[in-house]
DNA sequence: AATGGGGCCTGAGAGC
DNA sequence: TGCTCTCAGGCCCCAT
């Protein structure tokens, strides 16, 4: 559920409490979070120490370069948050990684449905870094053009939510955005993405940047299930202004008719078949 | 190569 | 009330 929006708020919320401190102690509660290396204690080891530069977004992955040239990879998943809390703060429950930091304040990870991660990776950048090395465009990048997103689409028999939920199209959007922008193009997302014309990519372009600007401004989404909240440990504000997510059944807030909410290839997607073509 | 589908995981909510 | 079942979905892995 964080998507590019949340992370980014998360992002903004996080990066003048942990730029320039160094990890002084961490904790790991539970294994699965540290999953990619071999035990909790050589992730422990590897991050004990070092001074973090800044804090980084790519898609909906965050990254903290750290001053041994490694980076800290934190991977939300659907149900992750990520805190900064004084040591008396309560502890919530599914805090599994603790690291503390030299100006005494925490980095919480939390995690319920533990599909996210915690990670140290080598190196500074995206690019050089395995799976990320493969994302798509950043959609709110200036190099993010019209023109980029009709390559994207072209030749892809796939739906247009699909396309645009793989990360190795376009960076960061997940269902929530997918379902939104189409809508705000208003074309059907159970099309084939080759099959937009050169006048819809430039509708879904702007649709794209559109939702995703607008979310930000409200510090993302808490839909109901698995709330998302920010690292202060409040909800966002854009789920008042989603026009088909969440909103099954629901008069569309544009034509009137009920909001479609439909099994389609082992997800479901909502969308307004009287508004989208 | 591109695409689809299953599995991981836990909490909320529905149904009995 | 209390149990069981279903669903939510990012990401990885595997089959076609």
């Amino acid at each position: 559920m964080p998507e590019l929006p949340e992370v980014e708020t998360i992002r903004r919320q996080i990066v003048h409490h942990v730029q320039r401190q160094t990890i002084v102690s961490a904790h790991v509660t539970r294994d699965r979070a540290v999953r990619a290396h071999a035990c909790p204690d050589e992730f422990v080891q590897r991050v004990v120490g070092r001074t973090i530069y800044t804090v980084c977004r790519r898609g909906k992955a965050l990254l903290l370069p750290l001053d041994d040239g490694n980076s800290l990879l934190v991977r939300l998943g659907m149900s992750g948050r990520l805190l900064v809390a004084d040591p008396h703060d309560p502890v919530a429950p599914h805090t599994h990684v603790v690291l503390m930091l030299a100006n005494g304040k925490e980095l919480r990870y939390v995690d319920p449905r533990t599909f996210g991660q915690v990670a140290i990776v080598e190196g500074h950048d995206p690019c050089s870094m395995g799976e990320l090395g493969h994302y798509g465009p950043e959609p709110l990048d200036d190099a993010f053009t019209p023109e980029m997103l009709q390559q994207v689409l072209a030749g892809k028999q796939a739906s247009i939510q699909a396309v645009l939920m793989d990360q190795r199209a376009i960076a960061g959007i997940g269902k929530i955005y997918a379902d939104e922008a189409c809508f705000l193009a208003g074309i059907s997302p159970l099309r084939s993405a080759a099959s937009l014309t050169p006048e819809e990519v430039v509708r879904l372009h702007a649709a794209i940047r559109d939702v995703l600007t607008r979310s930000i401004e409200a510090r993302g989404t808490s839909s109901q299930d698995a709330a998302y909240r920010d690292a202060h440990d409040n909800t966002g504000d854009f789920q008042h202004q989603l026009y088909v997510y969440q909103r099954a059944g629901l008069p569309c807030r544009v034509c009137g008719m009920p909001v479609e909410y439909r099994p389609f290839q082992g997800r479901r997607i909502h969308f307004c078949p009287h508004c989208q073509r």
